[in-house]
DNA sequence: CACGGATCCTGATGGC
DNA sequence: TGCCATCAGGATCCGT
């Protein structure tokens, strides 16, 4: 479910209001799917200091290390003062002085992994291969180019991959491809500067307008107030197979790529 | 090592 | 209505 933007629009709508608080109670629900074997110890008492994100991953920093969170295919975060008894598919409560966090994923694709710190082998394992950040000014179109020269895999599943640049999912690649003009079968080692320079700029676009727009919304996906986004509204080509291309008119085809089933326009995508 | 495929899990949907 | 097949936002592991 979640791609970059989603995940992002989670932080952004509960990080200030559990920024400060304690730790009162922990409760874990059904093990989820990876890693496995990792103990997570008590955490009650600490502080919450802050919650980034790195890919796909939130990250809550509280005093003595790093809780990590994954979302998985069907997760979200919910953050309430009051909250139901948790259901079959909630995994965590985390109460503290200001609010309980409840994770919600009916798949357990998701994962919840302590870190006494960033640089811890747990850590490491997790975060450590995770390319650029696509909304960062570390991400810099010429560098992108120099990376995809290495690859020999169809662009869209190098950019599923992660590897040279993280948050790009199902949904994002096929409408940032889109937006860039490019055929999602093209080799990633065959694409110009000019070409990866267009990329670079949709990516960045895309995931930029998909958080503004509160994210996209399948089924699921809420924010940690239960809201809904709206970009699935926007969307070009991503689950509108046979439909007209909003800009041509042609209609849009599906291919499936590793599994993954992509969308892409024949006329405005060019191989 | 880079790459492609199988795999984990549950629920929604569509065809017959 | 029931049953079965297919598909779904992710990422890891394993064989080649």
């Amino acid at each position: 479910m979640p791609e970059l933007p989603e995940v992002e629009v989670t932080r952004q709508s509960f990080a200030h209001r559990i920024a400060g608080a304690r730790v009162l109670d922990m409760r874990l629900g059904k093990p989820l799917r990876w890693p496995l074997g990792v103990e997570t110890p008590s955490l009650v008492g600490q502080q919450v200091q802050h919650v980034g994100r790195r890919g796909k991953y939130l990250l809550l920093h509280l005093s003595d290390g790093v809780l990590l969170l994954h979302l998985g295919m069907s997760g979200s975060l919910q953050f309430a003062t009051v909250l139901d008894a948790a259901g079959v598919h909630d995994h965590m409560d985390l109460v503290t002085s200001q609010g309980t966090l409840r994770l919600h994923d009916p798949r357990r694709f998701g994962a919840v992994v302590w870190a006494p710190d960033l640089q811890a082998p747990v850590a490491r394992k997790l975060l450590g291969r995770l390319g650029v950040e696509p909304l960062d000014d570390g991400f810099v179109a010429e560098h992108f180019h120099k990376a995809l020269r290495l690859r020999r895999s169809p662009i869209k599943q190098v950019l599923l991959a992660g590897e040279v640049v993280v948050g790009v999912g199902n949904i994002y690649a096929s409408e940032a491809l889109f937006e860039a003009g490019i055929r999602p079968t093209v080799r990633a080692d065959r694409l110009s500067l000019t070409r990866a320079r267009r990329l670079h700029a949709a990516i960045r676009d895309v995931l930029s307008r998909a958080v503004a727009a509160g994210g996209s919304s399948m089924r699921d996906f809420v924010n940690a107030h239960g809201q809904a986004g709206h970009f699935q509204q926007t969307w070009a080509v991503y689950g509108r197979a046979g439909a007209s291309c909003r800009v041509c008119g042609t209609p849009v085809r599906t291919l499936v790529q590793g599994q993954r089933s992509t969308f892409f326009c024949p006329q405005c995508q060019k191989p």
